[in-house]
DNA sequence: CTTCTGATG
DNA sequence: CATCGGAAG
């Protein structure tokens, strides 16, 4: 099974993308294909889609939603208009699905969902900037916060041995090889010391970058500033990830990120597991299975 | 000498569409001319130009003031940014320029520019939308007072026979012939009772509706929603004129609408009167000069 | 429908 | 640089 995560920097804004809309920007022009989302989606052959920073109610989507075939769709929208909200899709309904962190300061922002395909768990976390009002480091503390709450509530299950992904925009750089400009970007959020200690505390308690299993050179990123069109130069950060707990690894096929897809800022990462990590195909293990009720 | 006069709805955007920009939407299409600001003051052959709705500070118009030729610029900004505001742009320099009608409630909103050249008077005015917060007529009264005001302040120089050119967005049609849809209108502001009773005062009171005078027939308009498409066919209003008082009407020498003029959601408006209106030229008259240092 | 800000990324 | 909302026209 594939598993997607993408940072769609606007679900409304990354679909036109790939509509020729009859709008006004298309009176003016030929339309011209890049990629956008509905093509990504339907080519991607994926079970399982997270998606981040999706801008929107559900109920303000229903054109980019329409014609997109069978998929279970679940959101989780902030409370402020067009501010973050993380969209969940999957080709067969998952049989538990989670929002809340147990705090509304988290739960405002739309930033999380848990879902359960049987014994396996799949987070689509979109992780706070931590940026504030006035460009400095003062949401860092609600950024790294989040992150605890996340880890916390995932430790249990990781424990007991549950396969565990967690995907989206860590907004994260782990290590130096992971941005192009390291040096440059130490006092910056994203690459902080306090915000790169944390993913490592994620790293050594188990947590496995799966991306790295697979590659470890430099030049794979994630994101890139919409400023001075620096993505075709290729200088961006890797700041979307998808992580497996322990107990998923020895399904882990591949990884991967999605460069040549655009319509936003960020392109797509994902991975593929072995189907037999739900438990629901033919061949079935004895891993434990998660079981949500007693702990969330 | 022709005087013009442009609700280009914001200087920036208007000037951007007559430049092939190399930004983000150029480089997903061909560039498409459209008149614009740049290429019609460059073809305008006017004397003295007056813009509405500038919405922008001088300092935040660089670009699209590069490379204009030789013009003396004046510039009136509201307080809020984004807001409003008028410019006025001639050959010669104005030996007076006043923008302030004696109240701040008017002077916030950059709405109002007088400037002497020789013994001619030319106002460029922004006269207020009346529609409130609420798209209700709470602004009316706004609207109806500043009308007042500016007809009570030239009112003295209009008595003694000073030629006076008062020319800009007034924001209301004056007769039904004024508009694509009176019926439908008559509760809009814009073509409320009040609103033309008081466009009627003025003409009662001595000012020459310049159009008028040499086209009394219907469908000529200087502004159409942007809604819906409606200005190819020409559902509009006629919300911009040129009035004249009656010491200037000798000198007139036509009166026009720019329709074919794109950039904004208006159109221009001009007008042309001889020479020696302004009393400067060789052949010079013995009509009263202004003097504005003691009246306003 | 389009122009602007202002917040946010 | 680009998204989205909101005010305004």
């Amino acid at each position: 099974m594939k598993l997607l995560s993408w940072n769609v920097n606007g679900l409304r804004s990354c679909w036109s993308k790939g509509e020729a809309r009859a709008d006004p920007v298309a009176k003016r022009q030929e339309p011209e294909r890049v990629t956008g989302f509905k093509t990504w989606l339907s080519r991607s052959r994926a079970s399982v889609v997270g998606l981040q920073e999706v801008r929107a109610r559900e109920d303000q989507l229903d054109e980019c939603l329409k014609g997109l075939g069978r998929w279970h769709r679940a959101f989780s929208a902030a409370t402020r208009p067009g501010y973050s909200g993380v969209a969940l899709f999957s080709r067969t309904k998952p049989e538990e699905v989670l929002t809340s962190l147990g705090e509304a300061s988290f739960d405002d922002e739309g930033r999380f969902q848990l879902a359960r395909f049987g014994r396996l768990l799949v987070v689509n976390a979109y992780f706070p900037n931590g940026n504030g009002k006035d460009r400095d480091l003062s949401r860092v503390p609600y950024k790294l916060a989040f992150y605890q709450r996340v880890f916390d509530l995932l430790e249990h299950e990781k424990a007991r041995g549950v396969p565990i992904v967690v995907m989206g925009d860590f907004n994260t750089a782990h290590r130096e090889i992971d941005l192009a400009r390291p040096k440059d970007n130490v006092k910056n959020s994203g690459f902080t010391t306090v915000e790169r200690e944390e993913f490592d505390r994620w790293i050594r308690q188990g947590w496995i970058d799966t991306f790295r299993v697979f590659e470890p050179g430099p030049d794979h990123y994630t994101w890139w500033s919409q400023r001075f069109g620096v993505r075709a130069r290729n200088i961006g950060w890797r700041i979307d990830y998808v992580l497996v707990s322990p107990a998923a690894r020895p399904f882990l096929r591949s990884a991967f990120i999605q460069r040549n897809v655009e319509g936003s800022d960020h392109c797509p990462v994902g991975i593929e597991l072995d189907d037999s990590v739900t438990g629901m195909s033919t061949t079935s293990t004895s891993s434990p299975r998660a079981d949500l009720g007693d702990r969330l």
